[in-house]
DNA sequence: TCGAAATCTTACTATTTTAGTAGGAATTAA
DNA sequence: TTAATTCCTACTAAAATAGTAAGATTTCGA
């Protein structure tokens, strides 16, 4: 289980954009310098979040993105699943197609589903924040101690 | 989270031999016709599951795989792991690499390995028969009542 | 002892997915 | 009207996945 570098920037893209909301916009250029990622790459990945409906955006001069609503309000599990495009290709239909195997295959893809989606599921952008900010300060406790 | 045909092959056949358990070889010809699998390929995922010790060879005439274990001695995430190669690369170092974007994604990473992990390891290839013969059952009468 | 039947081994090829890049049109604020 | 920005389409490069090809090696049985 891994996720895509696609979903990776934008995740990323996406914390950044928590931490400033709510305040205005935020542009491409800035996040990608921000977080050290390939500017076109991410332009088309803030795209796709924007037609996702978590991001709004201005055109044009003093544009950019930002939150289209408050972090608490935003799933994480709905970030990733709009990003990753892996739709999980329930298989349109058991044509007879139905050795134990295949059986077998089946079970198992749908209790990998089932779990990382509740892993997901169950996580607003907001938890995610308080969970870096701890997990932040271990690591600084870490490193002075 | 899809596993790949590598891993679905390995484990179609693996249900394939848990079910003639604990009776003779069976050659990985006959395997790949049973579940209609590309016989080279097959092979080849055959001997990684030999060499990861879930099976026993023999070569020669009258040769063939079996399970090296009992199902209930074999765990069904062992399998898929040694399939998959995957072994989550849990990073190598955290050098000072530590904006709250990668800190995330780190934690969602983790997350859904644990999530999978959990799911996978819980489950015997004992276990998975049974829930293979129910789910069986279960489709028999949807497709007759 | 020989030959057939099987695993084992290495090396290669084709296909698909992922990770980008290039170039510019459209829109907006100043 | 110009500069700054998102938006859009099309392409390319690299990596991972899914195989195929060809034969060496081992073993059993006649």
């Amino acid at each position: 289980m891994r996720i895509s570098k696609r979903t990776e920037y934008g995740l990323r893209a996406v914390v950044q954009l928590a931490r400033l909301w709510p305040r205005t916009f935020v542009q491409a250029r800035d996040l990608s310098q921000q977080e050290d990622l390939p500017n076109k790459f991410l332009e088309s990945i803030l795209l796709a979040l924007r037609r996702g409906g978590f991001l709004e955006s201005k055109v044009g001069s003093g544009g950019g993105y930002r939150l289209s609503r408050a972090p608490r309000e935003i799933n994480v599990g709905d970030v990733i699943r709009r990003l990753e495009g892996r739709l999980t290709v329930m298989e349109i239909a058991s044509t007879g197609d139905n050795s134990p195997g295949k059986i077998a295959v089946r079970l198992i893809n749908e209790k990998l589903t089932n779990a990382t989606d509740a892993v997901l599921d169950a996580m607003t952008l907001e938890e995610l924040m308080e969970q870096i900010s701890r997990a932040g300060s271990v690591q600084q406790s870490m490193y002075y101690i």
